[in-house]
DNA sequence: GCAATTTGATAACCGAGGGTCACTGAACTT
DNA sequence: AAGTTCAGTGACCCTCGGTTATCAAATTGC
């Protein structure tokens, strides 16, 4: 069976918005490394779909070997576990938020606007089909030692939201008496509790319930 | 090897609080049915603890079984897999959780005040050491078909919640023009997420916390 | 009281799936 | 051309969830 790790797989517009690999095509002759990394990342890629729309336990290592078009054990050349890909996965999803948000976040608006800005694109991050369990159902799974580069993108998220709260102090587009540190708590709370309910069929689109919650977190901050 | 579930074993103080087990202790000549409700009981209890400390997947049906001093098949005397026993853990939770919010809310100050009471109640619960992982780290393996009367005491909690705040507005405690669906979705989105990012060692008691983020989650509703 | 039956537990086993290892063949190096 | 590197293979192991045949004790019926 020849390999098909090689093959640069066309990216589905649906679920690859704003994915990076497109970008990082193989230019002329690669070179073994970008090779190597170039598979690396379509194996992420693929793992992180299924992990994400079917569900981390209920994908076994072999379906994702298939679907690649190797066998089980080509896949250690990339990973050292199966909690170890999912790591991959998280820092992959963990990238995508950031980037979400650090884009929603570089308007002009006051630091109010931005800051709302900044959590509708967090939440309609968080609800594409290939985040959705990814986020709600796996997080469980980071074990601790491996974890380290998924909490320092939650740190980076949160310090984000910090500093835009704080500019919102600054230019008085938020209350001046509210509490950072307590009021990103809250409000990357109630953002991360939409992956956990929201479920496709509500008849709402991720976008107005981005939207909806976001106005409803930010209510009692603005000034 | 004599088995060890007939015996009722002591209650830890620190992890049995409210805990109903002590209740319905057998009397005089226990009923066959009685027995062996004791012992599914019994089973739940202990899989409760060894879930919610060591975490779902780290659990094997063998250390369960050992630890309560029988094999691993008897243990499908009471439960139709594992993610069934984890079910019943998820039900005797949701009671522990429904108690604390019910107990809590049943003060006689405003309904405001009711809120706060019953919003500390369940975060303190939720951050008992047994619950933690429980909560925030195997929610996930909750599968469809199961998983009913799990959202059910979600549903009745949700309700709760939704019940206290139009109080709220009735009794002029809490602003007149808040959406009660939106805001306990926030407000309980802010109470979950504290069981994710707490951990021990923080220097806060649960309590401590409890107390913070009630208030930081209720301030902006507040008449 | 003594068979017949029901119940709860056991030991032995199965199969899925994560993980390992000795080896192979192709590509790169010299 | 010979040696070296390395991605990938196939066969294998082990853990663990789940099943089954069987047995002993308690319960029931006569």
């Amino acid at each position: 069976m020849e390999s098909q790790l090689t093959t640069i797989r066309s990216i589905d517009p649906e679920t690859a918005v704003n994915d990076t690999l497109a970008m990082t095509e193989l230019s002329g002759f690669p070179t073994r490394k970008q090779l190597r990394d170039l598979k690396r990342r379509e194996i992420v890629r693929c793992a992180t779909v299924k992990f994400g729309t079917e569900g981390y336990e209920n994908v076994t290592l072999e379906a994702i070997a298939t679907e690649l078009g190797v066998t089980k054990a080509a896949l250690y050349n990339y990973c050292s576990s199966k909690n170890d890909l999912l790591m991959q996965c998280y820092e992959l999803g963990m990238d995508r938020l950031v980037d979400a948000v650090e884009t929603a976040m570089a308007g002009t608006g006051s630091a109010a606007e931005r800051l709302a800005a900044g959590l509708k694109a967090y939440i309609v991050t968080m609800l594409r089909p290939d985040m959705q369990y990814l986020w709600s159902y796996t997080r469980p799974m980071v074990t601790s030692g491996d974890k380290r580069s998924v909490l320092d993108s939650r740190d980076k998220l949160d310090v984000m939201f910090r500093n835009m709260l704080n500019a919102g102090i600054s230019d008085g587009s938020l209350r001046a008496d509210l509490d950072p540190k307590l009021a990103s708590l809250v409000i990357l709370g109630a953002a991360n509790w939409v992956g956990i309910w929201y479920r496709k069929g509500g008849g709402k689109s991720p976008s107005e319930i981005g939207a909806e919650v976001t106005g409803e977190a930010l209510r009692g901050y603005l000034a």
